[in-house]
DNA sequence: TCTGGGGTCCTAGGACCC
DNA sequence: TCTGGGGTCCTAGGACCC
């Protein structure tokens, strides 16, 4: 049998920011969501606080000046860095690496099976703190859904050791009894109303329900749920990402924007970000969506949505052809008057670059296309070489819209020259 | 005044086929 | 008056995740 070990970073965001500060460990952190919009990460002591997950900033400044409360704008290029290290020690530990998300990651642990499993995760966690600051909790069970359980156990543990097994019936049991329902991996917000509104208020309750019930009212997602609590695997381990099926770039506006040409320019900046991702991996688009939205939040300016979605005859990955149809749909949906507080746009249809049907009414030659992918290599290579923006469509006119307000970053420690650390 | 961004999967219903 | 049965494919929307 295998057993599958969840190793999550504790307050993940936090903690990075912490490795290069260390007098940060004595005191509240959070880090904030692009835009410095909403709280996205809090270390231990500002949990402690009541400063929740996911509130908007504004709402929790008394809170932060009051506690003296240390506040960093989202700082990806560390976070992906410190990642990624941290992906690469998990590898050495284990047979099978799912990399679950930036801060967690599902391990198989067989082939250690002569030892005990808390013991082979206490090394695992000492490891990465003492070689990245990074501290870590582990949940260990049969199946991922289980490994989540004890993972969220072991968090609450601050004071102990932060692994947590769970392999036998009984500590199934247990465990449930104390977690609440929508505290369950795959239970959302929606679901554990609607059970809460049944009477299932426990994880424990839902295990204890007639699967046929589950079967019914939560669908075949809720029943591989229900399943993999009893104990049985329904979601394999993942140890290659599949090929993405979509990407999109969207972000909210510093102030409203109700000018075209204002909200072209950033479109263009949104396609251009967009079209580079698809070609890093090697993808092409059948498919693109424009959207643009006013303020959903605020009742008193007249609400608008509008998106457009065209579909190619022929897979595209160019630049230029990206732009020129999200700035096709840009003009289809665009209203007047609207106050504007985000943008985006969805690359979908996702196939592996070069594989298309020649478009029979658009007479292409082979050298026209070449000459396209050598035009986006260079440009490519350019911003690749000397930095995002040295050469950019004149339309956008650089500058930089997808990076929007960021009062309190901190150093790219990790990934750039000029930010390294200075040891005295 | 101020509220993120980027993904996945599943289902129901419509359009179409023989 | 009365109109079948069994498929596939696509899309929009809803749910979930971090």
């Amino acid at each position: 049998m295998k057993i599958v070990a969840l190793v999550d970073c504790n307050s993940f965001y936090a903690s990075c920011e912490e490795i290069f500060k260390p007098y940060l460990r004595e005191k509240p952190v959070v880090v904030l969501s692009n835009n410095d919009g909403c709280v996205i990460a809090r270390s231990s002591l500002a949990k402690k606080l009541g400063i929740k997950m996911g509130v908007p900033f504004f709402q929790i400044k008394q809170i932060i000046n009051q506690h003296q409360v240390n506040v960093f704008s989202s700082n990806y290029s560390l976070y992906g860095n410190i990642s990624s290290r941290v992906m690469g020690v998990l590898k050495n530990y284990c047979d099978q690496l799912e990399v679950y998300s930036v801060d967690e990651a599902f391990l198989v642990l067989n082939k250690y099976s002569q030892r005990s499993f808390i013991n082979r995760a206490g090394e695992i966690q000492k490891v990465i703190k003492k070689w990245l600051g990074v501290p870590v909790s582990i949940g260990i069970a049969k199946n991922k859904t289980l490994s989540k359980v004890a993972n969220h156990l072991a968090k609450k543990d601050e004071l102990g050791q932060q692994i947590v097994e769970i392999l036998t019936k009984k500590q199934t049991e247990i465990s449930l009894k104390v977690l609440d329902v929508g505290d369950i991996w795959g239970i959302g917000s929606r679901i554990a109303y609607f059970l809460e509104s049944q009477g299932i208020k426990s994880a424990y309750d839902l295990y204890k329900t007639d699967p046929r019930w589950i079967r019914q009212h939560l669908g075949v997602v809720g029943e591989r749920t229900y399943r993999e609590l009893h104990g049985e695997v329904c979601l394999p381990i993942i140890e290659k990402a599949e090929a993405k099926k979509q990407c999109r770039v969207s972000r909210s506006f510093e102030n409203y924007v109700s000018d075209f040409k204002d909200l072209e320019k950033r479109i263009v900046s949104y396609a251009t970000r967009a079209s580079e991702k698809i070609r890093s991996d090697q993808l092409q688009t059948r498919q693109i969506t424009v959207f643009i939205r006013s303020n959903k939040f605020n009742k008193n300016n007249t609400p608008y949505y509008g998106s457009k979605t065209y579909n190619l005859i022929s897979p595209t990955n160019d630049l230029f052809e990206i732009i020129k149809i999200a700035i096709q749909a840009l003009h289809q949906i665009y209203r007047s008057g609207i106050k504007y507080k985000k943008a985006g746009i969805l690359l979908s249809d996702l196939t592996k670059e070069g594989i298309f049907n020649q478009d029979l009414f658009l007479k292409r030659t082979e050298r026209d296309i070449l000459k396209k992918v050598r035009v986006n290599r260079v440009f490519d290579q350019l911003n690749q070489r000397y930095g995002s923006g040295t050469i950019c469509v004149a339309k956008e006119n650089y500058e930089k819209f997808y990076i929007t307000r960021r009062k309190n970053l901190s150093p790219a420690y990790t990934s750039s020259f000029n930010d390294l650390p200075v040891v005295n």
